[in-house]
RNA sequence: GCGCGAUUAGCUCAGUGGUAGAGCGCUUCGUUGACAUCGAAGAGGUCGGAAGUUCAAUUCUUCCAUCGCGCACCA
């Protein structure tokens, strides 16, 4: 026996080399495999942003998908894990603009658009170390050969493609409207980088002139400088005599034209029944400005400055013109109420500001446009050559279960997001990032994957939506838009492992971009996580800075035990809070498990193990049968992703059966029982044994393969060593 | 407002149409040769409340309560 198994078990000195050796094996990629006819299994790896370090909840996230690959490894298919990293436009920009200036208080316009990219790329390289260390120490067995970086050059030439066919098939296109400005990071953002913060306001009631005769009420006094109509309910007996009426007035300095109209989407309880039209300023307004083709008067600017003929009022703050109109009402007589209310404001997830509601020339992606799906398809819910709209094929490829998400009640949550769906909108005004393929000569517009020639062209300045690309992430990653090998070999994948907060801005469009562009599904099974929160609840978030690095866990109680943490004792999906005492159990078990082969290999030193061995007694061949039920039982799980059942049966079976009953038992026969009866008991232990290391193997990869080697079962490695088959 | 989830042992959480489960904690006893990280025994739960379906409900249905989340609204 190694006298390494006479100390406890101690990962730290284990794990790196043992995942060294992994990847020099090279079976991380599938074209090494011994295995070479089987059919191919894919996982394409959620990349994180570059921004900087994991946390837990990636952590889980690589767990699952390390046991589904390991498992599928072992059962003899060609699996492909591709990792990779997202450059995260916005988020990444925000915080080296940030850090530059904290160091050297300078703007990006102080560095200009090239020194900036370049300060950019020097961090993302850096951080993109520091991810791969961090994924690897976790364990994860996936193809580094392969990794994938969104603004790599392929990768961008296929959202450069992408792009051209969504423009040319008029489903891209430019246009004006009000869209969630942040005024603070300067850019566009999309309406789920929003995030709601209830706060105190107040609701004002007034008249716009004394000769007026409908009064309105609002929260934000200084917009209705830029009103142009009053919305009522056409239902509203009080109002329906002034509808269609046309009132000259001035408000505030500010000569104003105002309509009465009557539009469905007013709600008469509210405030007065009436609504004061700010198209420039309010999604909302300027869809029923559209309904009834009003023009807006946009009266703010990017700044959150005023914009309007009176001086008084110009070029002030928002704030300060709200205080400056209210005074005037006051004065005028013209204020009727003023109630505190809590009012939800919408703020920028990554910047912090309120958001401005502005109109904005952008580009956006049509959800509502018919297309004829590819002739190419393999779509089975969407009939080739056919009609169809991007919201119509979000809908169908999940509704006819062709794309599976678990857990089940998901599914829900999906359509009554697609329901609500609007177009989206994919430009942004930051600098980092894939720029918007088209350019400019005078009226003329140009797209391409490649800048047109001739002279004078000027390149639109935007940049696209982080998301644009990594919906693109599944077949990109593979070579298209070549028709490579790895694409026809790989696509569609198997399953997508991610947060279910990201179900919408990322699962969603994935299915939007392959659905399209491929006429086929990204992949066949969704497996949502649950959100991993610190030990008082909280969402571990930068903000808060509670993020616990994996790499603590895994250097003080082994990548292994944090796995099984992760995995044992939550369902799939459900939210889950991390405990270092349970960490500790399972440090414990990767000992136990040491100390179960030290005992079995110490007692069995002059028997060898013999697979083909069936002369068994008859208490072993119940205690066999018995093994083989719940490998059976484990092989149940793990087919159908209930892996925290599977890890929870293997662990008890190795603790609670195997050592604290078959193994205490074990002493007496070994002690003093005849030959023929202690060789049958140790054919037996070196069955389960190895069994047992195998089925364990997904989980615990490390002390596995350490223990694998020791007993010395074969010369392969456990990685590929094949799943039992329990069938005798 | 619409939707989703949760409610099970002191704590953190699994699970199930047919005597209620794990880890940690707690109590008692044992253990100097597999175990610094061990074992045995034990205490502890009307499975949030009410009604219904069923031979049988913690599990399925409906309603209610409390907590959390998503979406919308936020004029």
């Amino acid at each position: 026996m190694n006298d390494k198994l006479t100390k406890p078990y101690d990962p730290q000195s284990t794990e790196a080399k043992i995942y060294q050796m992994w990847e020099e094996s090279g079976f991380f990629n599938p074209d090494n495999l011994p295995h070479q006819t089987g059919k191919p299994f894919t996982i394409m790896m959620p990349p994180p942003n570059a921004t900087g370090i994991l946390h837990l909840g990636h952590a889980l996230g690589l767990t699952i998908q390390d046991i589904a690959i390991r498992y599928k490894r072992m059962q003899g298919f060609k699996t492909l894990w591709l990792p990779g990293t997202d450059h995260a436009a916005i988020a990444t920009q925000a915080k080296v603009e940030k850090e530059i200036y904290k160091k050297e208080k300078k703007s990006r316009y102080d560095l200009g658009r090239e020194e900036l990219l370049t300060r950019i790329a020097d961090f993302v390289s850096a951080s993109r170390g520091t991810i791969q260390s961090q994924i690897k120490t976790f364990g994860a067995s996936c193809d580094w050969s392969r990794e994938a970086f969104t603004l790599d050059e392929d990768l961008s030439l296929a959202v450069k493609t992408m792009f051209k066919k969504m423009y040319d098939d008029g489903l891209i296109y430019r246009g004006s409207r009000v869209i969630n400005w942040d005024p603070k990071g300067a850019t566009t953002i999309a309406d789920d980088e929003i995030v709601y913060e209830e706060r105190q306001a107040k609701f004002y009631t007034f008249k716009y002139s004394a000769d007026f005769p409908i009064a309105i009420s609002t929260t934000r006094p200084e917009t209705k400088i830029g009103d142009v109509a009053v919305a009522v309910h056409p239902n509203d007996t009080r109002y329906q005599k002034f509808v269609g009426q046309e009132y000259k007035i001035v408000f505030c300095d500010v000569p104003l034209k105002i309509k009465i109209i009557a539009d469905e989407s007013v709600d008469p309880e509210l405030g007065t029944g009436a609504l004061g039209v700010t198209p420039a300023h309010s999604i909302i307004d300027w869809e029923i400005a559209e309904r009834h083709h009003l023009e807006g008067l946009q009266v703010i600017d990017e700044r959150a400055r005023m914009l309007t003929s009176n001086k008084n009022l110009h070029g002030k703050k928002t704030t300060e013109a709200r205080d400056i109109i209210v005074d005037w009402l006051k004065t005028e007589n013209l204020l009727i109420k003023e109630e505190d209310i809590t009012q939800n404001v919408s703020t920028a997830e990554r910047t912090g500001a309120i958001i401005e509601p502005l109109p904005k020339t952008q580009w956006f992606v049509d959800v509502n446009k018919e297309f004829t799906l590819t002739e190419n398809s393999n779509l089975t819910s969407i009939p080739k050559g056919s009609k169809t709209t991007l919201k119509k094929l979000l809908h169908q490829v999940v509704d006819s279960n062709e794309i599976d998400i678990l857990p089940n009640h998901f599914k829900k949550t999906y359509f009554n997001w697609i329901n609500n769906l609007r177009d989206w909108c994919i430009s942004r005004q930051i600098w980092y990032g894939h720029r918007i393929p088209v350019w400019y000569k005078g009226a003329e517009v140009y797209c391409g994957t490649t800048p047109p020639t001739g002279s004078d062209w000027i390149q639109d300045e935007d940049v696209l939506d982080t998301w644009f690309s990594s919906g693109l992430w599944t077949f990109s990653t593979l070579g298209w838009p070549e028709n490579t090998a790895d694409l026809k070999t790989y696509h569609p994948t198997d399953i997508l492992v991610t947060a279910h907060e990201i179900l919408f801005p990322w699962v969603a469009r994935m299915i939007l971009m392959t659905g399209y562009g491929l006429g086929q599904i990204p992949f066949k099974k969704v497996l949502l996580t649950g959100i991993v929160r610190d030990a008082k609840g909280q969402k571990f978030s930068k903000s808060l800075g509670n993020g616990i690095d994996p790499m603590d866990i895994a250097n003080k109680f082994g990548a292994d035990a944090g796995r099984m943490s992760l995995i044992v004792g939550t369902a799939p999906g459900t939210d889950m809070k991390i405990d270092e005492n349970k960490i500790k159990g399972y440090k414990h078990f990767a000992n136990k498990i040491w100390n179960i082969t030290r005992f079995i290999l110490s007692n069995t030193e002059n028997i060898k193990y013999d697979p083909n061995f069936t002369d068994f007694t008859s208490t072993d061949i119940s205690l066999r049968q018995n093994h083989i039920q719940t490998i059976k039982d484990i092989t149940d799980d793990m087919e159908t992703y209930r892996f925290h059942l599977a890890a929870e049966k293997i662990y008890q079976y190795t603790w609670h059966t195997l050592a604290d009953e078959i193994l205490e038992a074990s002493k007496d026969i070994f002690n003093t029982s005849d030959d023929a009866t202690k060789n049958s008991r140790a054919q037996l232990l070196f069955q389960i044994l190895k069994d047992t290391l195998i089925c364990l193997h997904p989980f615990m990869p490390f002390v596995t393969e350490e223990l694998w080697h020791l007993a010395n079962f074969d010369q392969n490695l456990l990685l590929v060593e094949p799943w039992p088959q329990a069938n005798d």
